[in-house]
DNA sequence: CCAGTCGTTGTGAGCGATCACATGGCCGAT
DNA sequence: ATCGGCCATGTGATCGCTCACAACGACTGG
């Protein structure tokens, strides 16, 4: 017995002297130079009160000194969980969906490895494979941008293993959820171009595959008929400049159309362009609001009045809604992220009013 | 002896059926329902090619009624290298830089865990400690997006164990890189300009510790002396429309400044806009010339001519670099990609000319 | 008919951390 | 003086996988 403990140890001593590990020094080196055990270098390591100051000081100096930094996948394997943050996303340098990638990215850093799926679509077989995919990789927890009508449905059957927070997706999925309340920001475009007394504002969404453009398209319409009008044809764009074009085109050849709300500011931009192009002064013949307020709206011809919304807001509230999970098992809470509306130049009374 | 191993087997056995463990099944799980031994499964899994078909069968069978995900953080700590990719960028939602990152996710998406760290700046400590981190997490690679001047000093103390390719950086770094050739777009933009009859070009750059506005200042001056034309005063921007808006209110004071080429955009953008308000006519009184060709450039008044930079290509490039090194240990090669000019409204010939 | 080779499978160690538990010193309380 | 308890530290097992090597049978060639 003894005699085969010491060939186990052998080739072990060994084994560690020549170092083939991949990386740098480990734990035991450490704790040899420190001259204490290597439980006591991880003690240190995760601040674990019950440890000597002056022991503290010399297993820190060993640290230094080889430069030692932590092996993040053994810490993993042992843990069971990891401290990176998966988020899935679409394909697409649209400005709302890159935003909030971007807030969520400086809301996460401080305690998370952000890791980005890109999808190229949010179709549920894409979605759940995704999902899954961070599952098995033991992530913290996933945050799932989910703005398409496809993606509501997909997340439904998902394994509930692992903490998940949807943004800007639908409330319906039952999950944690940040997102912007579109229909309160349509809401308040569309009374600020009747507040200049136009009879009616006309609409141009995004495509109705999009959560946000249903929201949209909603509030566009509840305000219309709580100022007991009757909302005109809706004009479906596509977030495109070239789709606005289009619709400006439309929009021309009905003279009643004095005021329009484009559901972003690139649809806008192609609107006004339209106009320009058939010798219309704007925002004198079409008053016109935008939504997202990208950063040039203000360099528009007119300076584009706009609904902002705040990404770095929605951002942290999603990593809120996520650490509450994580660290208690948390809820299906929900919150929601108020718009407000830019007074710039391009909304204006109507012709007859003046 | 044969009492003390059962006691071993006892508990461990008991264990593997109570299933502490963080996450699913393990290998060990599945080499027992399919009759193998774990290193069998760990064959299949590596698609080693010595696995009899029936056997290979009869694993993915197990596998697949396990639903079995093998962890990565294991096989990273046993194989010293990992499947994640970092990104370094910057904090930063222009166009070029958030267009590379997406560019990059495109191309890495299909081998690689793109983890991304956005920098609040790219100073040289922030940058070195990011890869640093990096590289304690053993990735597989590094890209970095280095477009600024302070990036470059911070790369050359970097330690050399982990792939690393450059974007948008500068060559001198000795490290592989992919980037725009920015001195000759505008070169392109000048010429084009140039080409319609004006004197002379004048330039609105983006700020001075970017490499790319550097080379865009370089193409722009070279341009200019083969014309044997001496350049004007450089206008420095900040590529911000506002920044434009500023500097077209500058040049709107100079009667002899007829053509302009604008670093970006959106600082285009905004020198229409200063035009515009002062009742100037473009591109009659004053053509320009962008650079990016961002989505709604079509769609200014006047449409705007500008130079495209293809950003999934650069994503590719890098990606391939990368994968150099990563399997053969791969040299400091460096990948230029040509941007290409976009002829639209906005340069005519100037005024005296008609 | 037996040695050598190859294809297929199994065994045990090790990656670098954490966790559960053991140990030994020092303290105040009995 | 003795004992339970806390503090500081150490020991060994374990996470789930891959790697190096061993074992075994079938096939081949001399």
């Amino acid at each position: 017995m003894r005699e085969t403990e010491l060939d186990r140890n052998g080739p072990t001593r060994r084994r560690a002297a020549a170092r083939p590990g991949r990386g740098g020094p480990a734990i035991t080196d450490v704790a040899r130079l420190a001259g204490v055990s290597h439980q006591t270098v991880s003690r240190v390591l995760n601040e674990h009160p019950n440890v000597r100051e002056q022991t503290r000081l010399r297993v820190l100096a060993a640290i230094k000194e080889l430069d030692y930094h932590p092996s993040g996948a053994a810490r993993t394997l042992a843990t069971g969980r990891s401290t990176v943050l998966g988020v899935v996303t679409q394909n697409s340098t649209l400005f709302g969906p890159s935003s909030l990638l971007f807030g969520l990215e400086q809301a996460a850093t401080s305690d998370f490895d952000v890791t980005v799926t890109t999808l190229r679509s949010l179709d549920g077989v894409a979605l759940t494979r995704a999902v899954r995919r961070y599952i098995d990789q033991q992530v913290a927890g996933v945050v799932v941008i989910a703005p398409l009508v496809t993606a509501r449905d997909a997340l439904a059957d998902l394994p509930e293993r692992v903490p998940i927070v949807l943004v800007d997706g639908s409330p319906e999925a039952g999950r944690a959820l940040v997102t912007a309340d579109q229909s309160a920001g349509a809401r308040l475009a569309t009374e600020h171009l009747l507040s200049f007394g136009h009879r009616n504002v006309w609409h141009v969404s995004g495509p109705n595959t999009w959560l946000d453009s249903i929201g949209r398209v909603e509030g566009w319409q509840a305000a219309l008929r709580d100022a007991g009008i009757q909302p005109p044809p809706l004009i479906e764009g596509d977030w495109s400049p070239a789709s606005g074009y289009r619709a400006g085109h439309l929009l021309a050849r009905i003279p009643e159309a004095t005021a329009v709300f484009a559901a972003n500011d690139h649809m806008a931009l192609g609107i006004i362009r339209a106009m320009r192009e058939l010798g219309r002064r704007m925002p004198e013949e079409l008053s016109i609001v935008g939504f997202d307020d990208v950063p040039e709206a203000a360099f528009f011809s007119p300076a584009l009045t706009t609904v902002r919304l705040d990404f770095t807001e929605i951002g942290r509230q999603a990593m809120r809604l996520l650490r509450e999970q994580i660290e208690s098992g948390g809820s299906a809470s929900c919150r929601v992220v108020q718009p407000a509306l830019v007074v710039r130049d391009s909304a204006t009374a109507p012709p007859d009013d003046r």
